[in-house]
DNA sequence: TGTAACAGGTACGGACCTTG
DNA sequence: CAAGGTCCGTACCTGTTACA
């Protein structure tokens, strides 16, 4: 059995003596350890013959000898990267069912599944690794950042960056929760949050029509009625009679198609002139 | 087979305006 | 205060899947 052992670590050469960890008399294996043998086992394998995640598990506990049930979510967080990372032609239709579930990172929050990855891909030396803190903070993290040739440049330095944004069939909008919290578990029954920068007061873009009117190119749905209501005070565009009738102007006319209009009705109007605006846009 | 966890779907709340 | 219309994040519910 030990020969057997022996073979397979030479035949896997990411199994090294470097990435092994005594701790309280128990070889442990590292994170690192763990997502370099998470891709080796995806990069051997026929992607149809790994149909589930105790199949890599398995494979990883045979190639380094241990027992790693405890560390399936992190395993499953590397499967997913990978798979983000390293799209194949074919990728296995759910076979772990990892399709981005910000919840996985909930579940190892002391992982942050960008610095395992990056770690690995950027081939840090053995001798970089910090054994004693295995999981260093964030803002180590920052302190070292990606080469700029794979920084991403269209990452706004504004953003606040506690996950790398991975783009990659990312195609749900509501999977974009990668700094989202999850309310789910947090948030308790009855506490309702409301507001804040998004929903409502998401910026939306402007028609060039409309721009002549509230004169910005981007701006909150409400703060786009509010200016077009004071446009329309500001040049006597409602009816005096029925001041819910709004007479349109030359500007008004080619926001709206028409020459009157009702104020129930200029939402409607209104839409057609509001554009949403993509989050990469930048 | 039962339980737990996850994913997807649905409904609500809220700003903005004026009038009855 | 409700009406009318817009949009979308959030909370909640239900169905499905996986594991023991």
């Amino acid at each position: 059995e030990r020969e057997r052992e022996s073979e397979r670590a030479e035949r896997e050469p990411f199994v090294s003596p470097f990435f092994l960890v005594i701790y309280e008399g128990n070889v442990m294996v590292s994170d690192q350890e763990i997502a370099k043998g998470v891709e080796a086992v995806l990069r051997q394998s026929d992607p149809n013959a790994v149909t589930s995640l105790n199949g890599v598990v398995q494979q990883l506990e045979a190639k380094l000898g241990l027992d790693l049930s405890h560390k399936a979510g992190f395993i499953r967080d590397q499967i997913n990267l990978l798979l983000r990372s390293h799209p194949q032609p074919h990728p296995p239709k759910d076979h772990f069912a990892i399709q981005h579930q910000p919840q996985f990172q909930n579940s190892h929050p002391q992982f942050s599944p960008h610095f395992a990855l990056q770690n690995h891909l950027h081939h840090q030396r053995p001798e970089e690794l910090n054994f004693r803190s295995p999981l260093p903070p964030p803002q180590q993290l920052q302190t070292q950042p990606p080469p700029l040739h794979l920084q991403q440049p269209s990452q706004p330095q504004a953003q606040p960056p506690p996950v790398i944004k991975v783009e990659a069939n990312d195609q749900n909008a509501t999977s974009n929760a990668s700094e989202m919290p999850k309310p789910k578990e947090s948030a308790p029954a009855g506490t309702k949050r409301r507001g804040g920068p998004g929903g409502l007061n998401k910026v939306c873009g402007v028609s060039t029509e409309l721009q002549a009117i509230v004169g910005e190119p981007a701006l909150p749905r409400t703060e786009i009625v509010k200016q077009l209501w004071a446009y329309i005070r500001k040049n006597n565009l409602q009816d005096p009679s029925n001041k819910r009738k709004i007479i349109c102007d030359d500007a008004l006319r080619l926001v709206f198609e028409t020459d009157c209009t009702d104020m129930f009705k200029m939402n409607k109007l209104l839409a057609k002139h509001i554009i949403t605006l993509e989050p990469t846009s930048m």
